[in-house]
Order: C-alpha cells, then sequence, then structure tokens
RNA sequence: GCACCCGUGGCUCAAUGGAUAGAGCAGCUGACUUCUAAUCAGCAGGUUAGGGGUUCGAGUCCCUUCGGGUGCGCCA
C-alpha cells in the first residue's frame, strides 16, 4: 500500500498543483477506521481551505470535480463531514493488486545506517532492563533493513570503566582470589552478579573503600597487573554470556567495539583536533574551570567538560570520538579481529589495538541510531549537537537517541523476590531494576521462568508429544513471549515488570501471534500447498463473497496491504509498538474470519480459492513482521 | 532550582490534530462431533487528573495547577 499510497499522492497533486498553492508533503492519506468513510482518506481540503479563507467544503468541492474519474482503480470519491476526501477503490483491485506485489522489496536505499545497542558493563549478567534495549534495537534493525537499508550491528563494550573495577576489587581484595582461582568459577557472569551488589554496600560504608577502587582503575587504565588480567578476563567472559544469552533470543552482533581500543588507539586526540579546528571545543574562561577544555551545550547554555584540568578525557569525550568514527568523519580506524562465530558461521568481529585481520569497512556510517535509555537523553542530547555543529548546516550525517523508558519492578515483584523494599520506596508505585543494587531479574532466569511455563501449556495440548519436540516448542513459545511484550510497549512509558502480565500467553501476547501462524500454517498443510502458487487467472471477482464475509475479508486485505508504511511510521516515529500493535490487530481480524469461514471443506472452488489467497497473503506478511520482531514460528501449538 | 517524560475503565496498556476514545487481563453469559478453544461471540465498565486557551475539529498542541517518575559531577 505504500506504494498505492504515493501512487495516489503523486497523482493528486499533479492534478491539484495548478489550481491550488500546495506542496506534496501536505497530501497525506490515511485509512479511515469504519470502511463507510472510504478505503483511503485525506483532509486536504482542511488544509487548503486555512490557507485560503475558505469553508473546506467548497473547496473539497472544487477539488471532486477536477479529480473525478482520473484514477483507474478507484470507483468513487466523496466529500464527508465538511472536508473530508475518502477514496472508494474498486473492489476487485487490491486482492490482486497485493498478490502481484507479494514479494516487492523495499529499493536499496544505499545508505549505511549503525544500529548500536545492548552494550551492556561487562561486569555481571544481564538483567530485565538490558532485554528491553536489546529487543527493541534488534527490532529497529530488521526493520531498517526491511526497508532497505544496509545495516551494521554494534555492541559497545566499556571494558574499562569503574563498574567492572568494583568487581576487580571484589575479587581480589575482598574475596582474596587469584587469578587461577577467578578461572576456576563457572559461571563468572552469575558470581558477579551477587558479588557486585554486596561489593557496592561495602563502598557506601567506608569511603577508604572508594580510595582504594580509584587506584584500580587507574591501574586498570595503565595495564599494571594483576588488576589489569583479570579485568580483561573478567570483560571478555561476562561479554561471550551476554552474547550467548542474547542469541538465546534470536539477537546477535556484527561487531563489538571496545572502549579500551578507544583509548589505546587514541582515537580522542584525532577528536579533539576536529573540535578545536572548528572552535567546537574550547578552554574554559570559566573560573570553575580552570584549564578545562569544554563545549557549549546550546540548550542549556551551559559548558561541559571535555578534558580535565589534569589533561584526562571524560566520558563524553571518548563518546563523541566513537560517534565520529561511526559516520566516518574521522581519519583513524580500529583493527578488528574474529571474535566467535554463531551456529550459522556468521561471525562477530571485535575491535583490536593492532593490525591482526586485515580487515576493513566497519564504520562510516550515513545514519547512526544509538538504543540507549531515556536516561542518557541529556549526554545524547549534547553528542548529536557536536556532531551538527561539526558537520555544519548542510549536514548529512546524523545521529539519532533511540530512547525509551525503563523497565521497573512493581513493589509487588520486588516482594516476590524477596527482596525488602526500603521505606521511602514502600510508596513509589515501581522501583527502578538496578544491578547495583542486585534489585533485578537475570535475563536468564526470565527466560527459563517462561520456557517452564509454556512447557507445562504444551504439555497439558499435547501428551503424546514427544520430549525433543515438546521442548523445542516451549522455547520457541518462551521467547516469543519474551520479544513480543519487550515491543508492544511505547516507548516512552516505563514498564512496570510483573511476573503475570509477562508469563501471560493469552490476549494480547506473542504466543497469540504465534498461534495465529500455526493455525494458518496448519490449514495449508491439510490442504497440501507448500509454496505461494496463486493463479490470477484462476481467481474469481471477490463480488461471489456474500456481504458479510466481504467485509471482513476486505478489511484484512487493506490491513495486510499496510505492511511498509506501518513499519516506515514506526521508524519515523521512534516508536516501534507499531509494529507489534499493527501486527496484533491483523491477527484479531484474522481469527474472527477464521471461525466464521471454513476453508478445508469449502465446497464452492472459487470461494476456496479466495479464501486460500487471503490466508496465503496473510502467511506472508506475518512471517515477514515476525522475523522482525524476532518471534519464533513454532510448527504446532 | 533547571530540563525531560508520564497521568485514559478495577488492573496493564492503545489511539499519525480527524469522524462513534479502542484492546487485553480480571468479572459475568455463551460457542469445541468442525481447518487446533493459547481461539471466538456477547454483557458490563470512561467527565481521557483539574482549570483555561488555540482550532472547522483536542486524549493529542499552548498556558496553568495538582500528582508521579527520570536526568542535571573535573564519575563512567
Amino acid at each position: 500500500m505504500k506504494f498505492l499510497k504515493d501512487d495516489l499522492k503523486n497523482k493528486l497533486y499533479r492534478l491539484l498543483k495548478e489550481d491550488f498553492a500546495i506542496s506534496i508533503e501536505d497530501i497525506q492519506f490515511s485509512v479511515p477506521s469504519n470502511r463507510k468513510f472510504g478505503d483511503l482518506s485525506t483532509t486536504i481540503p482542511f488544509i487548503i481551505a486555512k490557507r485560503e479563507k475558505e469553508k473546506a467544503f467548497i473547496i473539497g468541492t472544487r477539488i471532486i470535480e477536477k479529480i473525478k474519474n482520473k484514477f483507474n482503480f478507484i470507483f468513487d470519491i466523496e466529500l464527508a463531514n465538511g472536508g473530508f476526501l475518502n477514496f472508494y477503490l474498486k473492489k476487485d483491485f487490491l486482492l490482486k493488486y497485493l498478490i502481484k506485489n507479494i514479494n516487492r522489496k523495499s529499493k536499496d536505499k544505499n545508505q549505511k545506517t549503525i544500529v548500536e545497542h545492548t552494550s551492556i558493563n561487562p561486569n555481571k549478567s544481564a538483567h530485565i532492563g538490558h532485554l528491553r534495549n536489546s529487543c527493541l534495537g534488534d527490532t529497529l534493525a530488521k526493520s531498517l533493513k526491511y526497508l532497505g537499508y544496509e545495516v551494521e550491528i554494534q555492541n559497545y563494550i566499556d571494558d574499562t570503566g569503574i563498574q567492572l573495577t568494583d568487581v576487580v576489587w571484589g575479587l581480589l581484595y575482598y574475596k582474596n582470589k587469584k587469578i587461577e582461582d577467578i578461572k576456576k568459577i563457572k559461571d563468572l557472569a552469575s558470581y558477579l552478579w551477587e558479588l557486585y551488589p554486596e561489593v557496592n554496600k561495602l563502598f557506601e560504608k567506608d569511603s577508604n573503600m572508594l580510595k582504594q577502587r580509584t587506584q584500580i582503575h587507574e591501574k586498570i587504565e595503565k595495564k599494571t597487573d594483576p588488576e589489569y588480567e583479570v579485568s580483561n578476563y573478567i570483560s571478555q567472559e561476562v561479554l561471550k554470556d551476554h552474547i550467548r544469552v542474547m542469541d538465546r533470543i534470536g539477537i546477535r552482533y556484527d561487531l563489538l567495539v571496545r572502549e579500551s581500543d578507544i583509548i589505546e588507539l587514541d582515537f580522542f586526540k584525532e577528536a579533539a583536533d576536529i573540535m578545536k579546528k572548528k572552535g567546537v571545543m574550547y578552554l574554559s574562561k570559566d573560573s570553575d574551570k580552570k584549564g578545562c577544555w569544554v563545549i557549549k551545550y546550546n540548550k542549556e547554555n551551559i559548558e561541559k567538560i571535555i578534558i580535565r584540568s589534569n589533561n584526562t578525557v571524560t566520558y563524553i569525550g571518548k563518546d563523541i570520538a566513537y560517534t565520529l568514527w561511526k559516520v566516518g568523519l574521522f581519519k583513524k580506524d580500529f583493527y578488528f579481529r574474529k571474535f566467535s562465530e554463531y551456529n550459522n558461521k556468521k561471525e562477530i568481529f571485535i575491535t583490536y589495538n593492532k593490525p591482526d585481520l586485515n580487515i576493513h569497512g566497519f564504520g562510516n556510517a550515513v545514519m547512526v541510531y544509538n538504543v540507549i535509555d531515556t536516561r542518557q537523553s541529556y549526554l545524547q542530547n549534547i553528542i548529536s549537537q557536536v556532531l551538527d555543529n561539526l558537520t555544519g548546516s548542510n549536514y548529512k550525517k546524523k545521529q539519532v537517541h533511540f530512547s525509551y523508558e525503563m523497565v521497573a519492578l512493581t513493589p509487588m515483584c520486588v516482594k516476590e523476590l524477596g527482596f525488602e523494599i526500603l521505606k521511602e520506596e514502600g510508596k513509589k508505585p515501581y522501583i527502578e531494576v538496578s544491578g547495583r543494587k542486585g534489585i533485578a531479574i537475570k535475563a536468564d532466569e526470565l527466560i527459563e521462568k517462561l520456557i517452564e511455563k509454556s512447557l507445562e501449556e504444551v504439555k497439558l495440548r499435547h501428551p503424546e508429544m514427544e520430549d525433543v519436540k515438546i521442548k523445542k516448542i516451549a522455547k520457541e513459545i518462551a521467547i516469543g513471549a519474551l520479544r513480543y511484550f519487550m515491543v508492544k510497549f511505547n516507548s516512552n512509558s516505563v514498564i512496570a515488570f510483573d511476573f503475570k502480565d509477562a508469563l501471560s500467553f493469552e490476549g494480547d501476547t506473542g504466543p497469540y501471534l504465534q498461534y495465529t501462524l500455526v493455525r494458518t500454517n496448519s490449514i495449508l498443510k491439510k490442504l497440501k500447498i507448500k509454496d505461494f502458487s496463486i493463479d490470477l487467472k484462476n481467481l474469481t471477482d471477490i463480488s461471489i463473497l456474500s456481504e458479510n464475509e466481504f467485509k471482513i475479508y476486505y478489511e484484512i486485505l487493506l490491513d495486510l496491504s499496510l505492511i511498509d508504511s506501518q513499519i516506515e511510521f514506526a521508524i519515523y516515529s521512534n516508536e516501534l509498538s507499531v509494529i507489534a500493535k499493527y501486527t496484533y490487530s491483523l491477527c484479531q481480524k484474522f481469527n474472527h474470519y477464521y471461525h466464521l469461514f471454513s476453508i478445508v471443506s469449502e465446497q464452492n472452488k472459487d470461494l476456496k480459492n479466495l479464501r486460500i489467497s487471503l490466508i496465503l497473503l496473510l502467511k506472508n506478511k506475518l512471517e515477514k513482521l515476525y522475523y522482525i520482531m524476532g518471534i519464533p514460528i513454532p510448527e504446532k501449538m
């Protein structure tokens, strides 16, 4: 329908531009909620009316005069409710249009796009908050690919940070372990999951320990052993664990970027040169910031420190350097080596600080999406501003903060997990997830819980099924439930996590979507239809459908035709829940249809063919949508 | 203090300035001899936190009050 909408828009514009002062962007089509308002509708008469200070229905009447009978796929255009222009498609058009364009792909945009997501501190296991990030990031990347962009998925590893230092201290000087002992720890990420909050409690009590931490941080940066060796080992092992967990739910990466390499290769020096040259970064004249290099943050009219008076670089500075590399404003490049590979042989690469493999071609994107929660907005805004300042008014390179709200726990959930609720937190509607405080649910644990629950459900329904199969299906359902749960909410609403909602498999959930597709697949199996094969010549006119069936059938066709515009809109509005909502409503409509009209047993051949066409189209679109959201398709349910 | 976000049925959430504010859960009633009941049909539940403004049209935009959340370091 994107194509259809575009055709309609272009033609309408051509017809109207002589009589009215409009631009093509003024014309927007949408599908009205009620079919009595047409199949496609535009409010262009209102827009023109406002400009010309005329009544909208007079403009509308003039437009209709002008465009009547000018579209070969439209059978009527109506003016309604004072200025809505409602277009009615020829009844037979849509089905044939969809079949013809069944595998039409978006054109290659020739625009390299980087999506950075996950970026978990490598000092403990991943938790539910991280899952939201990764699920959104993965869906974003797959949506962009669907729309024809070349996408590179990066995962940023802060392997020199304070959070890592905390657990290095904990292992070496609190648990008094040697590197050999540490290497013997099984499931290191989970071990650190426990240790990290414990260490933080100690730090809160004792400021002496904080001094120790600072010293250790310096040792790690200067590559002094054993601190450096331990930190290196931990970050590598925990990183492997994160990649394993995300792979469980179908999330993969192209490149891992290590902060230590950014430092080692002195990326910041080039970034600083560029910023100084353009006057974006300058020596502060503020007495408080004597000797500091700063940038001006326009929005709040303040100076942010990039280089401290002791000549060290702040976090923002490193992030700016990384961003400049991403958009190719850099001469410098990383070196790369292979980190590991997935079971389909797809390789993951990691940055390195000296020549290794002869690989180039990472980075240098036109568009960069950073999937980071909204708490980092402040920082992201600063970086975007710096990029704009550097590239000037005719900038083509762009960074987008793909922001979303945090995941929190309901007080009930916190109690269930056995944590104490502090007095000041008792009245709160939800409690922030925190790895540092240890108030969180491990990603692995949640996945296990989901599998456990779906295992029960599958067994209940298919007691005869063999164990291996049951397990496979249970896992797929668990993944479907989780992936859908993480994208179905608006990105700027806080997810107040609750096991009851997350473990639900009925209604607005992943398994509902899976069930719908499993059913259509089972019909096709019964009919022994394997591939998409609809012969347009043998297809009867859609008008043979009864009035009642036509109504629902046509609704589904209209919905199906919207797939591209919905995905485009989701990206444009930074709101991936659009895709979830769209898919859900598509399934709802089909389930309704399914109960009213049978396909396998239908005797009338023409009718049967029309119904088969519908489910083939549905299957085709649903498979694409499920792929984008990472929802697996079980064989049976 | 400043900045950003949120407030919609009992609960969890939808709604691209557009036409009658929609779903799911929970509750109640009904549908498995049928292509899978993880489904479907129906009932009930709303002054979109309060007030003002802009507009042909406001849950949505602007102002304001109230309630809640987050961010704001020479930390990362």
